[in-house]
DNA sequence: ACAAAAGTGTTGTCGATACACCCATGG
DNA sequence: CCATGGGTGTATCGACAACACTTTTGT
């Protein structure tokens, strides 16, 4: 700590033009689901100067839509391409922004933000979902932090400002549009077996299902292929492979799974 | 036409200082719903300067929640203090903003706006619906507008910029709560008949439904008092008259109407 | 008394649950 | 050959929809 390092141009540029390029007052926030090892995950960012994890965030330029500013951060920080996002709520009490977190971010380059700069002032966050394949993604860009990790969903702690909420926002919309949309096409890879999607129904539900019956619901719904092929390796017999048929689970994702009328 | 009014104290603050007192580039907008005579309608404002209707809406004072900055606006707009608010989706395209209109607003009052004052920049809306008791509304402040008006929910025409579409996705959401979530306790005077609850859903899912399955369904929520009163005046026989368990009524509200686990 | 609307009851269907049974595989 | 896990089938229950019947009220 000693010696101080030179001020990267991006940051200098949020800084001092930032409030021209960005809305002011307004980001975005991306809660990152990956399942992996039976685990639900969620990307998370170390951000070193307070010593703290963090979601995925950014600006949303002057003329993008938000959902666009959304992706670009995915874009930005997994480099995954097919991606599941959703908006699920907005944050916006005054007290949830924390001017300290930028301030230790930028004297660590000896930087001392300016009083009235637009970093300082209270910032309305929109909060979206997205669902990624665990196995495609690869850490992209760092910027204020030190890198990403992937955090088990139950051993959430030291988050910084109202993360932590916003997180189990999320996982509370995620479990209802569980119930009538189809998962998974984003978070297992192509092939699967019916127990491990089993699995990640369980792992999002926090709750043990039927594996009978859990199987006839999911065929029921009519999004699943069942492959000529079985998963060699485990002990024991050998599961199918399954893949989702992707035109009726793109229908389902618009229509729901039990269809409109 | 001829003559030009001079501009209100309120017009020439929000002009000069709104953007020290509110969020830049975020508002809010309300959809506000009541019931009368079995249709559902909409509190509109009358904008005469562009000669449309518009959602009630406003900006967020600097060190204001976004839900009490919606609370706010539906109080000057209906004084009804017993509402039912709930947060529904951003809408955050670049386009969706309209500068003319502003400025067709202060050219009433010989006044234009200059080119970089903060209204005419991109904003954001924070949508939320609300549900109110028609008959508590006593019509509040004007500030642009002609006045307020109840709209039929199914002959809406002649809106500004993106409203009706913010109006079509709060019904949607509305339709989605309907099934989760009581209704009705702040849609319906205190007392009212199952015929006219039923009404009410009908109404809101453009749907007929079951008489006799309606009422069992209803009744099997338990959140319903029958009283040991009954609707005298209409011909035929006189329904019996309910009034809503309140305190089941705030517990469904919160667990849902098949409760949790 | 009769039409119209409200209250109450019965039945059938379908999906969800629970559980029994058989099959395949590795140790 | 047996423990373990995967695949298939069946019984039961409850929610919901469809519909029959009775009761009340105004004209």
């Amino acid at each position: 700590m000693a010696k101080k390092n030179i001020i990267p141009p991006n940051l200098k540029q949020i800084l001092d033009k930032g409030d021209k390029l960005y809305q002011p007052g307004i980001s975005v926030d991306c809660v990152i689901f990956g399942f992996h090892e039976n685990v639900l995950k969620i990307l998370l960012l170390q951000v070193k100067y307070v010593n703290k994890l963090a979601l995925p965030g950014g600006f949303i330029l002057r003329d993008e839509p938000i959902e666009q500013a959304a992706y670009r951060v995915l874009q930005e920080r997994t480099g995954v391409n097919n991606i599941f996002l959703q908006q699920f709520n907005v944050f916006g009490n005054p007290e949830r922004s924390d001017a300290t977190v930028h301030q230790a971010a930028y004297l660590e380059y000896g930087v001392k933000i300016p009083k009235d700069n637009w970093l300082l002032q209270r910032f309305i966050t929109v909060g979206y979902y997205a669902l990624i394949d665990f196995t495609e993604v690869k850490y992209g860009d760092v910027i204020f932090e030190e890198g990403c990790e992937w955090i088990d969903i139950n051993k959430l702690e030291n988050l910084m400002m109202d993360h932590e909420a916003i997180i189990l926002n999320a996982l509370e919309a995620l479990r209802t549009q569980l119930a009538y949309l189809p998962i998974g096409r984003n978070l297992l890879p192509k092939k699967f077996t019916m127990p491990e999607l089993q699995k990640l129904y369980e792992t999002i539900l926090a709750q043990k299902l039927d594996r009978r019956n859990f199987q006839r619901k999911m065929l029921g719904f009519g999004i699943l292929n069942r492959l000529n092929e079985t998963k060699k390796g485990g002990a024991h017999k050998a599961p199918f492979l399954y893949t989702f048929h992707d035109k009726k689970y793109q229908k389902a994702l618009k229509e729901g799974l039990y269809g409109s009328w």
